[in-house]
DNA sequence: CTGTTAGCGCCTTCAG
DNA sequence: CTGAAGGCGCTAACAG
């Protein structure tokens, strides 16, 4: 035995093995056209050597790299950790690496993480877009590098998408809240601004609407924050039978304020948030909220990029919608 | 100009030039040995081509990938998330691309993304470790791939790793029950098989021994969550003057649990839970805890992995731990 | 079925 | 200061 280097490359492998380097690379990559008993001999000298090919030096010939990137504004927060958890196992499974961009909310940084993975030839990027500029994304297109959008629907010709239905989680949050008799409903939002916000409240009205004598109101608080939900709370003239917060901090602060105010929840009140973020378990009342499949948007962006990747030929664009459900808990249904 | 295919490649630009292709490398590598006017002809060429180098092909040649690994049990989780963070930063800062690994808490599975890591040639990796199995560790190790741990301290003749201070953690939380009025604190913790919930005992009984007459009990809660709080809120048949978790979640569930009673915090008793986690400042009263700097984790992680990779002669390897802080809020000190 | 050959895109001696 | 040549580890024709 000559002493090769490490890591052992693949003529390590064939001079021990006794045979050609493009045999050893056949045994891998296309094991039928390899007699059975050679390409068990090499298969033992591979694992004796210790021998994993240099995907650096594979992709440079083959032309297919086996890297994917992940852009978002901020990994810390649990939706976008959802998502990434999602797009890891996904990447896993598919034996792709997922190169993790968080942004940081700055939308430089997210445009030189585009600059980043076009030099680096990821084979495709999932991101949750920052802002509304087309601009930066159809930058990373240009240069051939499929894309697919996460919490954001995009045009069909111009790729893939993955969303979740806030019209439909809206109006199963006001279904609910009717159905355990509530008749007026007041909708505590964020500015119509964000999109999940003006569809949330569409949901909301398409919940009234289909019901007799209910009625919807709306106050838009500042922030979506459990602060801001309590001074919403502690600044209501007159109480709702029901409040829809279209995200679990404002409810969490609404159901503070409302305590503080010696209202009952749900005996007086009934309170729905939106998102299941841990606070909403975690609350004093546990909170009935609307949960989404965060990390199927995840999971299922990776495998619309594995599709465009691998089928280029006859992939078709899509959005995927996937549809929210409601968990009670204590802050809805009266006793 | 001829049709050069996309992306552009360095002899493209080469030709575009006027040059040959070792000179545009010099450009970009070496500035200093190439004639300032034609350094400037080429960079406006390597401009108006959008070429960029190809680091896959560059660090074949040159030996030197430029990706490291960031393997954690969960990015979910807050705190892995932090870390994340961090490294990302720092990374970012030092151009190497990370690679995000989540194991989803399966020992098979880290070991898996260890394999991976040393098949792609990762220049280094960071590791917040499962379990205690240092074997999967020293693999890597032995492939030559630096390694640096997280939240785990690390015979520094294996490398680095950076941590936080526990101990000191502990000694804080009770201290400051202490100063603000307390002589019997009860510490609520989890089991003395978790590292960190040991050393924050340990600090809590550092801090009770410096002063006279104080008394301290512990009890087990069987989970860290805000059920376990609860129940051990409802469950006790004395009560002290103030409570330590040694987690906010069941500092959060000791608080709910409390209030159910009618005892008023910090009133009757005070509550300091550890960790800083979103819950702490939700919390109905919010929580004085104690906040740990987790984002330097990761990117200091990230630091010692540059410096043992660049200065990998006169490297040491070294533990870094970091001091938490108490972040005083409602749930303590006497009104 | 196996081996030879020619690059993938880049960097780096070594001559000019 | 610049250019020509060779090779990093691997794959993909193409012969044999």
């Amino acid at each position: 035995m000559t002493t090769s280097r490490l890591p052992a490359r693949i003529q390590d492998v064939a001079a021990a093995a006794g045979v050609s380097v493009s045999t050893v690379s056949n045994v891998l990559n296309r094991p039928e056209r390899v007699n059975a008993r050679t390409a068990d001999r090499v298969r033992s000298v591979i694992a004796a050597l210790d021998y994993v090919p240099h995907p650096g030096a594979a992709g440079l010939r083959s032309g297919r790299a086996s890297s994917i990137g992940l852009v978002l504004p901020d990994i810390v927060n649990s939706f976008y950790a959802r998502i990434a958890r999602g797009a890891a196992e996904a990447a896993y499974e598919h034996g792709f690496s997922l190169v993790l961009c968080d942004s940081g909310d700055h939308p430089d940084r997210e445009r030189e993480y585009f600059d980043m993975l076009a030099e680096q030839r990821a084979v495709g990027v999932v991101v949750a877009p920052l802002g509304a500029d087309p601009d930066r994304l159809t930058r990373l297109r240009r240069r051939g590098i499929p894309l697919v959008l996460t919490d954001r629907k995009m045009p069909p010709q111009e790729g893939c998408s993955v969303a979740v239905d806030d019209v439909t989680g809206g109006r199963l949050a006001v279904e609910h809240l009717l159905d355990s008799g509530a008749r007026h409903v007041l909708v505590v939002n964020g500015g119509h601004g964000i999109r999940q916000c003006a569809d949330r409240y569409q949901g909301a009205r398409q919940a009234i609407r289909s019901r007799r004598g209910a009625r919807l109101d709306q106050v838009v608080a500042g922030q979506m924050t459990v602060a801001a939900g309590a001074a919403v709370a502690r600044d209501l003239s007159t109480l709702p039978d029901a409040v829809f917060c279209t995200n679990d901090f404002l409810a969490v602060g609404m159901c503070q304020g409302l305590t503080q105010r010696g209202v009952r929840i749900p005996g007086d009140v009934q309170v729905v948030g939106y998102g299941d973020l841990d606070v909403a378990t975690l609350a004093a009342t546990p909170l009935t909220t609307v949960r989404q499949p965060v990390e199927d948007l995840g999971r299922t962006a990776v495998q619309l990029l594995m599709d465009e990747i691998e089928a280029s030929d006859e992939h078709v664009h899509e959005t995927r919608v996937f549809g929210p459900r409601l968990v009670p808990r204590d802050s809805t249904g009266v006793a």
